[in-house]
DNA sequence: GAGTTTGAAACT
DNA sequence: CAGTTTCAAACTC
């Protein structure tokens, strides 16, 4: 059974190696992007010609670039952070099945079977897009089109593809996609941070349904004004709302150097209890850390207090373990009891924050526990069918200032008065060693069962 | 589809 | 920095 398991490990790491593959490859697609800004000044002159000052009509009439597949992202300030705003929330890498589904396979095996016929999915899917690109390009060269890069477009085009699967409720009803976040902005001109498409940097098009549109490339000198205004308030103004890293769950597991993935700077939440898609948290499929001002949290991705760890365990446990449940309690309260201990020594006050959000092992298919930890079923009553609108195994592109390598912090002063915008938390290590502890022991513990 | 609720963003 | 207002998404009916 161990060599099983050891062997389907290795097998989801190669996978997972693949997709992380392919996400070097979306990036570089962004970079290329960027490199094209000639394109894109061809791109914003002629949707200038084609698209009507909005200046007359309350409704603009939003450009459409090349085959109107692909969102145009905003050159200049940004631009990279502008890439990964979008990515996080529109990339979706692996089709999802519904929880509910997923936690019938009771076993770690059934899910790393799942998680391998995922990613066959994606190899096969891929393939298809690389013929599509080389017809693309064939095609714009024949045309002389000055479009945005193919491989670009068509990267997009594959987002898209996937994402369509599991779109959002507003964007299923309005039956668009083209990576563009539908907005219905009526007051904010799509100049603020309140429109998904300006916040996620791109322009919004005519399957939007905003009035008084400015974010279109007809006023691209306004919107790089206002995006250099809102930088320079926050300077993490645009950057992706959840912050992830490339470990696979099973090297977080292992090394916890890092928290896998959390709110930028935590949601604020006093009455959705962190489980509807108010709470930027839950939205983002992260789960509450200490950052967070919420009240009452429940969210289900983890909460923010630290019970956070019991309930991620429980959810996989089976009945069987009770006794290795009693000995993560022990354990965990060891872990709180260095944890303060740590605390005085610090002088620091610290709060354990959220394990490993559930919904990354829900992404990769991969239990969110240690292996020894089985998965069982009644995870089914976690949650709904909602999937969040991330992308796997993100890039780690925080600031240093950002990672939990820079310890102990205290946050980042931002240039905006409001410091609450950018906040981050603290002391993060003292989680790591807790983990550690709770971890070796679910180790030992797990050896002496098995003799 | 209209109205309500919610919390982030913006403002004071 | 805290309180208030504005805003648009999420949600409910």
């Amino acid at each position: 059974m161990d060599d099983r398991l050891r062997n389907s490990s290795l097998l989801a790491c190669e996978a997972d190696s693949h997709q992380q593959h392919s996400m070097r490859r979306r990036c570089l697609l962004f970079e290329m992007a960027e490199s094209d800004k000639e394109n894109f000044d061809n791109r914003a002159a002629v949707s200038q010609t084609n698209g009507k000052s909005n200046t007359n009509d309350m409704k603009s009439v939003k450009p459409k670039f090349g085959n109107g597949s692909t969102p145009c992202m905003l050159p200049g300030i940004g631009l990279h952070l502008n890439a990964l705003g979008a990515s996080a929330k529109d990339c979706k890498i692996v089709k999802r099945e519904p929880l509910a589904s997923r936690s019938q396979s009771a076993t770690m095996l059934g899910s790393i079977t799942s998680y391998l016929d995922h990613s066959r999915e994606e190899v096969l899917l891929r393939e298809d897009l690389d013929k599509k690109i080389t017809k693309s390009e064939m095609c714009d060269a024949k045309n002389g089109v000055q479009d945005a890069p193919a491989a670009f477009r068509i990267s997009e085009e594959f987002n898209q593809g996937n994402l369509k699967k599991k779109k959002s409720s507003r964007v299923e009803q309005d039956g668009d996609s083209e990576g563009c976040k539908n907005c219905n902005c009526k007051k904010s001109k799509c100049l603020k941070l309140y429109c998904e498409c300006f916040a996620a940097g791109i322009y919004c098009t005519e399957s939007c349904s905003c009035l008084e549109c400015y974010n279109i490339p007809a006023h691209e000198d306004t919107v790089l004004a206002t995006r250099k205004q809102i930088l320079s308030r926050n300077p993490l103004a645009f950057a992706p709302k959840v912050i992830r890293n490339s470990k696979s769950v099973a090297e977080i597991w292992e090394e916890p150097s890092e928290i896998s993935a959390r709110h930028k700077k935590g949601c604020n939440c006093k009455k959705s209890g962190c489980i509807k898609r108010y709470c930027e948290c839950y939205q983002g499929g992260v789960g509450c850390t200490i950052g967070c001002k919420c009240q009452g949290c429940q969210n289900t991705f983890g909460r923010k207090d630290s019970e956070c760890l019991m309930v991620v365990l429980k959810l996989h446990k089976p009945e069987a373990e009770e006794k290795t449940e009693t000995c993560i309690k022990e354990k965990v309260d060891e872990s709180l009891s260095k944890n303060k201990e740590l605390k005085d020594e610090e002088q620091a006050s610290v709060h354990l924050p959220c394990l490993p959000p559930l919904p990354f092992a829900i992404h990769s298919g991969i239990p969110c526990v240690p292996s020894n930890v089985a998965q069982s079923p009644t995870s089914q009553t976690l949650e709904s069918d909602f999937v969040p609108d991330i992308m796997l195994h993100f890039q780690d592109e925080r600031p240093e200032v950002l990672k939990g390598n820079c310890l102990p912090m205290a946050g980042v002063k931002t240039a905006s008065p409001n410091s609450k915008r950018v906040r981050v938390p603290q002391n993060e290590f003292v989680f790591q060693k807790s983990r550690k502890l709770v971890l070796k022991s679910i180790s030992s513990q797990s050896r002496n069962n098995a003799q």
